[in-house]
DNA sequence: TAAATGTTGTTATCACAAAGACAACAAAGG
DNA sequence: CCTTTGTTGTCTTTGTGATAACAACATTTA
């Protein structure tokens, strides 16, 4: 009756998208179809949908409870959208409210814990997420008390390191090395240029990775590229340190050829 | 071993709060013990959240792919929570990209339908959720051309729906009839006060109602209480109109006793 | 050291609830 | 009379919730 084929921009995607808000496939399958013809009734909306006519009632049903949908009072039932602009906001403004309340139930848990640290010292953490790894180093550096040692292969996110560098107390003193380097910095941060070897036979062309030091005491290893994510190594273990202590010193003292 | 009464504002209600946000029962519950204890092996976040101990691993590993949780690479293997704000923010700024990519495509997909508008004029419709009702209100009034007539017994949005009144076109004439009424108007708009009769012993104190019919061509009907939430039915049918404008009238043109 | 014991991490399996899918039917309308 | 609508009930499927068992490893005890 009607092409299974489906544009993959316009059902199939959307219904992903929907999902992440709350609505079911069938509530976001129903929902675009009522967006197409607008005043249609359950009929029309299964034929246009895909979704079995009698599941098309409770699904209206739902929709209506979320506010997506006006229902009228005639036989038969014919059924409006709401505006999607007006839709989509509604569910985010429920969503952002819960968001707002978690966050504020999560950290009064969060803070109030006794925390005694355990073992952060002893161990090694992945941390995953462009985000958690932007957010973390850049806390990691601002913590910064009297030297920063920074490998830095990776365009991604310069500007900003840049940026919380120039803004840690002048007794810092920070070591960059990196592939390029073009801003202007102050006296106590050194930068020296340094083409990576290509050992390995890997191409570095795609490979992005960075490790940062930090008062010999913490240090974050950033590795991927992005095209597979990016993933970070967090540790204040010695032994971590001393393992990329000497690959920063490594390519400190390299000279190529 | 653990009480199983749980602090209603604890465990159960931030599950429900996290729900929102894309997390399952488990997961929720799992973070939120992390968050009491960084730091904990997936024991000891078994005991704490009350999540079977085989569950744990693979919903830490959810958690972990959700940028929600840090795993180390030790025996026994820890995890450290991402900090609640940090965490929430990335789940809310993932669901707000899909957010706003749905109310793109669905806009499009809304704009590009071929509209013909069907039966409108002859239907009922019913609009739940005070959001959706104050919504269609505003935009009703604001499209009148001539005359909008306004029963209202119903506190609630008493301002808004005078803000909106005054931006309207000078020749649009206004009538309100409604309970109590303060502020000043210019003089095209007409308030008459009256106190309802107290018929049908219904209590009249929590009850909440509006009727507003614009241009004689269109009516809203809104009903309900803060405590039910409202409910309104909107037409553009003659005999809806008709039943309303005489509902109107009658109390137009009743007389206290 | 060897055996006993305990813990960790993994896997397989089952139960359960919600959504997805289908068949059947009474009521209303053409 | 036949069609369509709206409803009900049932069945399947899927993902989560929940339990048991096990190999690997570490710890304790004999």
């Amino acid at each position: 009756m009607y092409s299974m084929a489906e544009p993959p921009s316009s059902g199939a995607s959307i219904a992903e998208l929907l999902k992440s808000l709350g609505l079911t496939k069938y509530e976001a399958l129903v929902y675009v179809a009522l967006l197409q013809a607008p005043g249609a009734t359950a009929t029309e909306l299964h034929e246009l949908s895909g979704v079995p006519r009698a599941s098309v009632y409770p699904v209206l049903e739902r929709l209506s409870q979320k506010h997506l949908v006006s229902i009228s009072h005639a036989t038969p039932k014919r059924f409006n959208p709401v505006k999607p602009e007006d839709a989509v906001n509604s569910l985010l403004a429920s969503i952002e409210s819960d968001a707002t309340k978690a966050k504020s139930e999560l950290s009064r848990i969060y803070l109030q814990a006794a925390r005694p640290v355990r073992g952060d010292q002893e161990l090694i953490w992945s941390i995953h997420g462009d985000e958690q790894i932007r957010s973390r180093l850049l806390e990691l550096l601002r913590g910064a008390q009297s030297r920063v040692q920074i490998l830095f292969y990776w365009d991604h996110l310069k500007q900003e390191l840049v940026t919380t560098l120039h803004s840690l107390h002048e007794k810092v003193h920070v070591d960059i090395i990196t592939d390029r380097f073009t801003a202007p910095v102050p006296d106590r941060i050194h930068v020296t240029v340094r083409t990576p070897p290509d050992s390995g036979g890997v191409s570095g062309k795609y490979l992005a990775g960075g490790v940062f030091i930090v008062d010999g005491k913490q240090a974050l290893v950033v590795m991927g590229s992005k095209e597979e994510g990016f993933t970070a190594l967090y540790s204040e273990a010695p032994g971590f340190i001393r393992l990329f202590t000497m690959y920063w010193n490594f390519f400190s003292n390299w000279l190529p050829a």
